[in-house]
DNA sequence: TGAAATGTTGGGGCG
DNA sequence: ACGCCCCAACATTTC
């Protein structure tokens, strides 16, 4: 019986993931592995946080394999000469995976899938991760698009779901290689706990958590979504943000689920809702777009312009108090801790704690999406890449840099019950609605363990106005 | 997928 | 009855 290999990399499940229904329909016996090399992602390997999820999406994976008589191997170091020692042993001819689309991952898969067809191993590519490929989508010159109303139209247009192939049930069984290590060798999971916070009923890595967060999200937040997304403290999103990094749902069988779902249920505006969801599922997707045509814009803005704005990078303490939710702004300091305690943060809320950072702060807009990088589980280059540039202004379909947003009428508008606010800003529980998202106006007492704002607003927002008028004027 | 300043309109109080 | 002022509510413009 001959052997393939099937390399999983950010399409940790088993249903509608096309390199492993090909592998499975090969007929071949199938070697399935999971290597840990991040040094190839460089400069962007893995954060930490998303390296704790990884380490729990990876262990679900396996057990499910197990229980269709297969497994995970797991292996350190270099890809490329892991896989070819393992064609090697295994007596493999074949190869399937899944696209990445990060520059460095692009790049190594492009070198390797050219290597391995000169050694006469047959290499099988698939999209597992997007609605349309970035080199499908073109704009009526033939250049990529750069502004996402009429990308999406596009998209929209020509989007064509299927159905999804059934679950694959007992798999074909392994040819023995060497060299596996265990899941807890590949050393993903913190040694210190500090990841405790990152899981909840709702909140759970692998295929089962994301299906169960799917249910959830169906149940009771896709009726009210075109509303509720932005309420943070409201519970109105899909959270499935770490699934579909880590490709634990297939984002096609996302859309294809949430329009069947709109066509058995004729609920007046349900489809409306769900059109409103797959169209952030094409933010995602332009987000692709933009990061595989622009490779430069993780660390350069894509609007050179920009490249001349007076962005600081400290001093050492605005930024760290940035980090720590220490800004004296309510919302600000809820959407950092949030992010601190569970790897997460509301989208709306992400808005506000970059605008206050790159422009009522003046610091660089990569500065913040380090830290991001870091602490989100959902880490994702392109849709971090492409949400900083969009609020910092520097993006191609960018916010325009002086919408400023005012972080007290935000909290006003969007926590108007302050749900979220006194969730993680437990000190300023007491405040009145009226004085929450502005307590420098309730009375001292009633606010002794809560910072003074570490600016004034009006002020922050003028000198950000007079920077940018000065970069338009040169 | 803003906010703030400025402009316009129309109803009501009041001399 | 009429004109004037005030101001809220909404619209438009500007950054």
């Amino acid at each position: 019986m001959s052997a393939a290999i099937v390399w999983f990399r950010r399409d940790l499940r088993l249903a509608d993931n096309p390199a492993l229904d090909a592998a499975i329909a090969s007929g071949k016996k199938l070697l399935l592995v999971y290597i840990h090399a991040p040094t190839e992602h460089a400069p962007w390997a893995p954060g930490a946080a998303q390296m704790s999820w990884l380490h729990h999406s990876l262990e679900r994976l396996h057990q499910s394999l197990q229980s269709r008589g297969q497994r995970l191997c797991f292996f350190n170091g270099a890809s490329a000469e892991t896989l070819k020692r393992l064609i090697s042993e295994a007596g493999a001819q074949a190869i399937f995976w899944n696209r990445c689309y990060e520059p460095a991952l692009v790049q190594r898969d492009q070198a390797l899938k050219t290597e391995l067809k000169a050694l006469g191993v047959e290499v099988n590519s698939f999209n597992g991760a997007l609605l349309h490929e970035p080199w499908e989508i073109k704009t009526g010159s033939g250049t990529p698009y750069r502004v996402f109303s009429p990308y999406w139209r596009k998209c929209r247009e020509r989007l064509v779901l299927k159905t999804s192939p059934p679950l694959p049930q007992m798999l074909p069984p392994a040819p023995e290689v060497s060299g596996a290590v265990a899941l807890e060798e590949l050393h993903l999971k913190p040694a210190l706990n500090w990841d405790r916070g990152f899981y909840s009923a709702n909140r759970q890595p692998g295929e089962a958590g994301a299906s169960a967060a799917l249910v959830r999200f169906i149940d009771l937040g896709l009726a009210s979504y075109k509303e509720g997304r932005d309420r943070p403290g409201l519970k109105s999103t899909s959270m499935l943000s770490s699934a579909l990094h880590f490709g634990e749902i297939s984002v096609q069988a996302l859309a294809q689920r949430l329009f069947d779902y709109a066509h058995e249920h004729a609920v007046p505006g349900l489809l409306t809702q769900v059109e409103h969801l797959v169209r952030e599922l094409g933010w995602r997707d332009f987000s692709y777009h933009l990061l595989y045509h622009y490779p430069h814009t993780p660390s350069a803005n894509l609007n050179a312009q920009f490249d001349a704005f007076p962005w600081a990078w400290g001093p050492p303490d605005v930024l760290e108090r940035w980090q720590r939710g220490q800004t004296g702004i309510p919302i600000v300091d809820a959407g950092m801790r949030e992010l601190w305690q569970t790897g997460f943060m509301h989208n709306r809320v992400r808005m506000i704690v970059a605008s206050f950072l790159t422009k009522n702060l003046n610091i660089h807009w990569q500065a913040g999406a380090r830290w991001f990088w870091d602490t989100l589980t959902d880490a994702d280059l392109a849709n971090n890449t492409q949400g900083w540039q969009w609020a910092a202004g520097s993006g191609a379909d960018a916010q325009p840099y002086f919408r400023i947003f005012n972080p007290v009428s935000q909290g006003e508008r969007f926590d108007p019950e302050g749900h979220y606010v006194r969730r993680f800003v437990p000190e300023l529980d007491a405040l009145p609605n009226k004085t929450l998202h502005s307590p420098w106006i309730a009375p001292r007492a009633s606010r002794t363990q809560y910072p003074e704002p570490l600016v004034d607003l009006k002020e922050s927002r003028a000198q950000a106005l007079s920077r940018y008028a000065e970069l338009r004027g040169r």
